[in-house]
DNA sequence: TGAAATGTTAACGA
DNA sequence: ATCGTTAACATTTC
């Protein structure tokens, strides 16, 4: 679920509900959500009790994000996060599908994750190692440049979290439409005015998405609230809201992808 | 019932 | 080394 807008709204919400305020217990429920690396699979860090231990007692200092993962200071040390497919943190009573609860006081953060591929894990340092393996962030740096030397389909470059991070499924499909690039189209093959306009096309993307993640809403998710708020994305056979040609859907990277054939040629 | 789902990674074959 | 596909992970929803 969460992309780049989802997560930095994540960070910034457990920016708002714990800095300076000392961790003071946990509730692992889940022992697959904290792993030893921040892997895809839910694996259990047998260390995972000793690590949440030792960060009991510390502040929470300073939280940072690239891309779709956040790293978590609590005075040095810390964890990395990442939400996977459905995951979010919420604050207060437990809800249906938590996997990891952190106590500050009388304030509890849960990490609620249906389909359990989001999870945490420990790091000495994670305001450092936050960007490791990583390209640059789409949102704050949103430099192309390991992108476009890529062979393949631009979509797929664009959603490989090594060249750029931060896009997903969905944010990718949309940036593409309004820069009216094919998300067929091979990376290498775009021309100069292209890149422009897709640089162009992502920083608009995010920034909308992340504005309509109020902080004193509880949304999470930019799609929440029913209606699909996008102009592609799962509107196959819809017809385009900017020429009004029926919107295509084929898969692309092994992932559903939607487009207008009309104006992204 | 089957398909698909906003993420990541491993394993193959070309 | 790189690219494309497929599968896997786990669960819910249409």
């Amino acid at each position: 679920m969460p992309e780049l807008p989802e997560v930095e709204y994540a960070r910034q919400r457990l920016t708002r509900w714990t800095t300076g305020s000392a961790l003071t217990g946990w509730d692992l429920v889940d022992p697959g959500a904290f792993r030893p690396k921040l892997s895809a699979h839910p694996t259990p860090d047998p260390l995972a009790v000793a690590r949440l231990q030792a960060l009991v007692g510390r502040p929470s200092t300073a939280t940072a994000r690239h891309g779709k993962r956040v790293g978590w200071s609590f005075g040095g040390p810390g964890l990395l996060l990442h939400l996977g497919m459905t995951g979010a943190w919420v604050e207060g009573a437990r809800p249906r599908h938590a996997r990891l609860g952190l106590r500050f006081g009388d304030r509890t953060l849960w990490l609620n994750d249906p389909r359990r591929m989001g999870g945490v894990s420990y790091d000495d340092d994670p305001s450092a190692h936050v960007g490791t393996g990583l390209g640059p962030d789409a949102l704050l740096d949103g430099s192309l440049s390991q992108v476009v030397p890529s062979r393949s389909p631009i979509k797929v470059a664009l959603m490989d979290q090594r060249r750029l991070a931060g896009l997903g499924n969905i944010h990718a499909a949309e940036a593409l439409w309004r820069a009216g690039i094919s998300p067929r189209l091979r990376a290498c093959d775009l021309d100069e005015g292209q890149r422009a306009a897709l640089t162009q096309a992502i920083r608009a993307q995010l920034t909308e998405a992340l504005k309509a993640l109020d902080l004193e809403t509880d949304l999470r998710y930019v799609s929440d609230g029913g209606d699909n708020p996008f102009a592609v994305y799962g509107r196959q056979g819809q017809p385009c809201p900017r020429c009004g040609a029926p919107i295509s859907r084929e898969l692309l990277g092994g992932r559903g992808t939607w487009w207008c054939p009309s104006c992204q040629p």
